[in-house]
RNA sequence: CGGGGUGUAGCGCAGCCCGGUUAGCGCGCUUCGUUCGGGACGAAGAGGUCGAGAGUUCGAAUCUCUCCACCCCGACCA
């Protein structure tokens, strides 16, 4: 391609808005630009980039036997009313005014309207469907680019299977196929265990790039590799000794005394004999929280060990249950479940709220003073905390979800009343798994692990272009001639060339504008070598350069591009 | 949705506090000439509803109010 002929519009100063190294670089070098918030449009450049990764997706689902479809995202909202979800996306739906339609922001819905209509035996499945297509969220606060838009493209993928057993084998499927896609991509990622949330189900993985524009917290150990998203992570922690003699339950008078670091202060204790309660609110009733001294409850994991939504108590409400307000309530003798995590595990001779205001009580035995208490991991994990798995010391940071595999289960296909009839003829629902993949954010990871100061740094994978024929001077016949000659070689060759054919940029510019752009390989053709009759070849990603006769150039392209 | 910030030429910004010529600067763009291997130089140009609307005033980019857009932090997020 010619760039004399081409919409590339460079930019040399970062424009204002834009602060993630990604987003920078995509539009300095031209490839996207910002329609509305969240909402960018491809440029040519930009576009052949999303050609390649959508390639190297489809490649690597027909592989493991997926089939593409092309789904509507326009779709009758009385679909998403099956399965409640209208009301659990609440505004992040998009809602058409002059029609009973939404915008898609996923796809379950339709493949299990379609499954329900067709696959009505076990001798129909497995089933992998898949597409590639732009998905609809009205984000509240859509940011850092492409990173996370208000539309974009993704990669959703839908397995029907008769069994658990089965989904197993598609879920497995999924996993391999997206290690593949992540490394032909090039990327440096990890896959972490997931919490459902709303999407519902039994296990999920999430494939993670770890960046400070990430919007996850992940824990992470380099030394045998256990992630986790800080919503599930677990770490090994000390749980506190329980002490050979019980002491007296014994009420003590702490005026105005409310966090654990005051009653620490206040009693010359530490924190590890306090036992912090939080009331939560679940199915209507309350469910007391122990946490061990200033131990934050993890809700995430509170929720799905209740298995359903939760929320902290209003003021009045621990009142009336507890006599007490937030600061003084405690396990002993409170009237309902509680549930306390498992570093408290057997604890006596710990503090904890009296249940009445400005009172605490000393030397609490769980065993013997909180009967019918339920233990389970309700802390988030800290980094400089020891792996859970092998005793290392675990990281602790940010990281940007590129990928989402889900086992789904039988959500949709029974709230749709998809079923299949086995080999015994029973019915049964579709037993289905759900797997995404964001395209922008596989760019955008791309671009944040692979640049320097002065551009993007482009992979032969996925660069739109392989090499970048820079002409430095085009008013100089030789140059011209050598140029042209060598574009027309390159190209008959079956090599992508960017031709800078630019009249009126002098070399500074062509050189600035080609690291930027980044391609893989740039062939320099300058009146100054053609003397000796060379031309220079420049590797971007090293900065690597070596001049070379105009007649070997092309072998010698197809054995860098080869290796 | 809460908090903070920004909005002036295609891009980056100054001017605003303290109202008063024709709204400036750098880059980019057009034309001509020179230059031509690391973002050239000279000359002459084009380009603006100062985010929108209302108000105060003899007079508003500047003060007041309302709205809108965008960015950042948080909440939220399959």
């Amino acid at each position: 391609m010619r760039l004399s002929k081409s919409f590339v519009p460079t930019l040399k100063e970062v424009p204002n808005d834009a602060v993630v190294t990604s987003h920078i670089l995509l539009l300095r070098a031209g490839m996207i630009r910002m329609l509305s918030a969240g909402i960018y449009s491809f440029l040519p450049l930009g576009y052949k980039v999303v050609k390649k990764v959508v390639d190297i997706i489809r490649e690597e689902m027909d592989a493991i036997g997926g089939q593409e479809f092309h789904l509507p995202a326009l779709n009758p909202r009385e679909i998403w009313e099956e399965t409640g979800r209208v009301e659990a996306f609440g505004d992040t739906m998009f809602h058409l005014k002059n029609r009973e339609y939404v915008l898609a922001p996923t796809h379950e819905e339709i493949i299990t309207f379609h499954a329900r209509n067709v696959v009505k035996s076990y001798k129909d499945m497995p089933q992998i469907w898949y597409q590639i297509q732009t998905k609809f969220r009205n984000e509240a606060r859509p940011r850092s680019g492409i990173i996370r838009g208000r539309q974009f493209l993704m990669k959703d993928a839908y397995s029907l299977d008769t069994s658990y057993e089965n989904l197993d084998i598609s879920y497995k499927l999924h996993d391999g196929a997206y290690r593949k896609i992540f490394d032909r991509c090039g990327l440096k990622y990890f896959v972490v265990g997931a919490s459902s949330g709303a999407m519902g189900g039994t296990g999920s993985e999430e494939f993670m790039v770890k960046s400070d524009a990430g919007e996850d917290t992940v824990a992470f150990c380099e030394s045998c590799g256990y992630a986790g998203n800080v919503e599930v992570a677990e770490s090994k922690i000390d749980a506190i000794q329980r002490n050979k003699v019980s002491k007296e339950l014994k009420e003590i008078l702490t005026p105005n005394i409310k966090s654990i670091d005051e009653l620490c202060g206040f009693l010359k204790i530490d924190e590890t004999q306090c036992a912090k309660s939080r009331v939560y609110i679940f199915n209507n009733a309350p469910v007391l929280i122990l946490m061990l001294g200033n131990d934050e409850v993890n809700e995430t994991k509170l929720e799905k060990v209740l298995g359903g939504p939760i929320r902290p108590g209003h003021p009045d409400e621990l009142k009336a249950l507890t006599g007490a307000d937030a600061g003084s309530i405690g396990p002993v003798d409170f009237n309902g479940r509680i549930i306390a995590d498992l570093r408290l595990k057997d604890g006596n001779n710990l503090f904890s709220g009296a249940n009445k205001n400005d009172y605490h009580i000393g030397g609490i035995d769980l065993t013997r003073d909180v009967p019918k208490l339920e233990y389970t991991d309700l802390r988030t994990v800290k980094a400089g905390e020891e792996c859970i798995r092998c005793g290392s010391k675990l990281d602790v940071f940010s990281a940007i979800e590129l990928g989402h595999i889900f086992k789904l289960g039988t959500k949709y296909s029974q709230s749709m009343g998809a079923m299949f009839l086995d080999e015994n003829g029973k019915e049964n629902p579709i037993i289905m798994g759900s797997y995404g993949i964001g395209v922008e954010r596989i760019i955008a990871c791309y671009i944040e692990q692979h640049h320097d100061d002065k551009g993007l740094i482009w992979d032969k994978t996925l660069a739109p272009f392989k090499v970048n024929l820079l002409a430095l001077n085009m008013k100089k016949e030789n140059v011209i001639e050598e140029a042209d000659k060598i574009y027309n070689e390159l190209t008959g060759a079956g090599i992508d060339v960017l031709y800078d054919d630019r009249v009126d940029a002098q070399a500074g510019f062509k050189f600035n504008d080609a690291d930027l752009l980044g391609m893989p390989l740039q062939v320099i053709v300058g009146d100054k070598k053609l003397k000796e009759n060379k031309v220079e070849v420049k590797i971007r990603k090293t900065g690597e350069r070596f001049d070379i006769e105009p007649s070997l150039l092309k072998d010698k392209l197809m054995e860098l591009l080869n290796r």
